[in-house]
DNA sequence: CTAAATGATTATTG
DNA sequence: CAATAATCATTTAG
């Protein structure tokens, strides 16, 4: 009656693990989390046979709980067991299997008896049979063990896992779920994440009848995230946090062909591998391109601006967008570098028979604002409200900048001397075609910059956010977070969140 | 659900 | 080898 909760549910957990042979610990209170054992091989030691990672849910004997001690008081009872299993636990090192319970004499190890050898030629035959996915094998080599299975083998990181295989590949789902979210496995994890999801995905197919697409899956990934015994901390980002991408961006329109040297400076400065930089570029003026192009075919606005005087403006939703979003100060947004490129790539590539930059042998369009003799876009006839005066500096700013950079005024000269005299025929015929403009298709883009930074990542369990090593410290508004600290947010120091890991070869 | 945004990867090309 | 074009995969918004 007195019966603590805690204690009741140990008690039925454990009574439910000696009847089916897996033992059943709830998350929170098993082990404290110590996957961090590199060592994905760990089960191939020996001693992987003594689970002796969580000692305290090792469970108890309940036939054994008349410990001659104080009977009364259960509480006191569940007590001294806890105990004397994890000085038990804690006393069996590799050479000193506690099986025959030396430690404490009354407590028997439930079930068959066995010696410590013939344990570990079970958990390596099932680390064997594991290995190599012999299902069959497995089978037939389950059904050998003595029953019911002694503690060693019910808590044994190589016969659960073995057994989680099984289970996947009889369909046995449940059962797998079940040991998976039960047992704080360690070392190597891909594999049961893997069932796991497979696991999933195979349900939820067959519960609408089809087959899954990407997006099916990661739905499916979201609502039966990773559970804690078998995720590895590993995340990964898939939007950069805002800060750095504005970094990004404001060197993109300073140079979009940046150095390896430049690149590796960046790097330090966002957090992010000179790999990633190297692909936010890479990606960046890919995306310039087709946009330009694109507009392009549209019509576009900037010839037709830059002959009646610089007033229009590529209709730059995005521009206006930005200097609208609210949680952002301000940024070079994203999407001005598109029509940046728009106004050098477009022209030169496409329509322009004369193209020039990117055809050429000094591939440099970096050409920020939409036209040579251009300023950036103040005085915003679309958007005019759009304009405030912080975005206003910031461009600014910008054209400062632009204007400090030779390799930019030489960009502009030539474009000047191209673009200006519309005397061709081409030329006509372009800004003609670039008149019209517009189609702003998508707006939110800060907006969206904005929630990706909020929630560094997605969600899921109640657990705390903790961001990646992107900037941490810096509070670097407009730019250059000089921080070097960071390295690479490929390796979350700080397991809190399972959110779907997926390893980069997927692809 | 679809579409868009975006990071990453692969194949091609000069 | 590096830049580019395609394309894939993951997330998010509508």
């Amino acid at each position: 009656m007195n019966m603590n909760p805690e204690i009741a549910r140990f008690m039925a957990q454990y009574m439910s693990s000696v009847v089916s042979g897996v033992p059943q610990i709830t998350p929170d209170t098993a082990t404290s989390a110590r996957n961090t054992s590199a060592s994905p091989r760990a089960s191939a030691s020996p001693h992987s046979s003594v689970d002796a990672g969580s000692p305290p849910q090792s469970a108890s004997p309940s036939n054994v709980a008349t410990p001659t001690s104080t009977p009364n008081n259960p509480m006191e009872q569940f007590q001294a067991l806890w105990q004397m299993m994890a000085a038990r636990s804690a006393g069996s090192a590799p050479g000193a299997p506690f099986m025959g319970g030396g430690l404490f004499p009354g407590m028997q190890p439930q079930g068959s008896f066995m010696n410590p050898q013939e344990v570990m030629q079970i958990v390596k035959r099932c680390e064997q049979l594991e290995e190599n996915n012999d299902i069959e094998g497995l089978r037939a080599f389950w059904f050998t063990i003595p029953r019911p299975l002694p503690l060693e083998l019910a808590h044994n990181d190589s016969i659960l896992r073995a057994r989680a295989l099984f289970c996947f590949h009889t369909g046995d789902y449940a059962e797998m779920y079940r040991i998976l979210e039960n047992h704080q496995f360690a070392g190597n994890h891909q594999k049961l994440q893997t069932m796991w999801y497979e696991a999933r995905y195979t349900e939820a197919a067959k519960q609408r009848g089809r087959n899954l697409g990407p997006v099916d899956k990661y739905r499916v990934r979201k609502k039966f995230p990773l559970p804690r015994t078998i995720w590895d901390g590993e995340q990964k980002t898939h939007c950069f946090k805002e800060r750095t991408r504005s970094t990004l961006r404001k060197h993109y329109l300073e140079d979009p062909y940046p150095n390896p040297a430049k690149k590796k400076d960046l790097a330090n400065q966002t957090g992010l591998t000179p790999m990633q930089v190297g692909n936010w570029f890479k990606n960046r003026r890919q995306r310039d391109r087709a946009a330009a192009a694109k507009n392009k075919q549209n019509g576009n606005v900037i010839d037709a601006a830059n002959r009646h005087g610089m007033e229009a403006t590529p209709s730059e939703d995005s521009d206006s967008e930005d200097f609208n979003s609210p949680g952002t100060p301000m940024s070079d947004s994203d999407e001005q570098p598109k029509d940046f490129s728009q106004a050098s790539t477009s022209k030169t590539l496409a329509g322009n028979p004369l193209g020039m930059p990117m055809a050429n042998s000094t591939p440099n369009p970096s050409m920020p604002f939409g036209f040579p003799g251009m300023m950036p876009m103040f005085g915003n006839p679309i958007f005019p409200q759009m304009m405030a005066p912080e975005g206003f500096q910031m461009l600014m700013q910008q054209f400062q900048r632009q204007m400090a950079n030779p390799a930019f005024m030489q960009q502009m000269a030539a474009m000047q001397s191209l673009a200006v005299p519309p005397t061709a025929d081409t030329g006509k015929q372009e800004a003609k075609e670039e008149v019209i403009d517009a189609t702003p298709k998508k707006k939110t883009r800060i907006s969206i910059d904005d929630i990706l930074n909020q929630k560094t990542t997605p969600q899921k369990p109640k657990e705390e956010p903790l961001s990646e090593a992107d900037e941490n410290t810096t509070s670097d508004t407009t730019d250059q977070g000089t921080d070097d600290s960071l390295v690479k947010p490929a390796v979350s120091p700080a397991p809190t969140e399972p959110s779907n890991t997926s390893t980069s070869s997927s692809n």
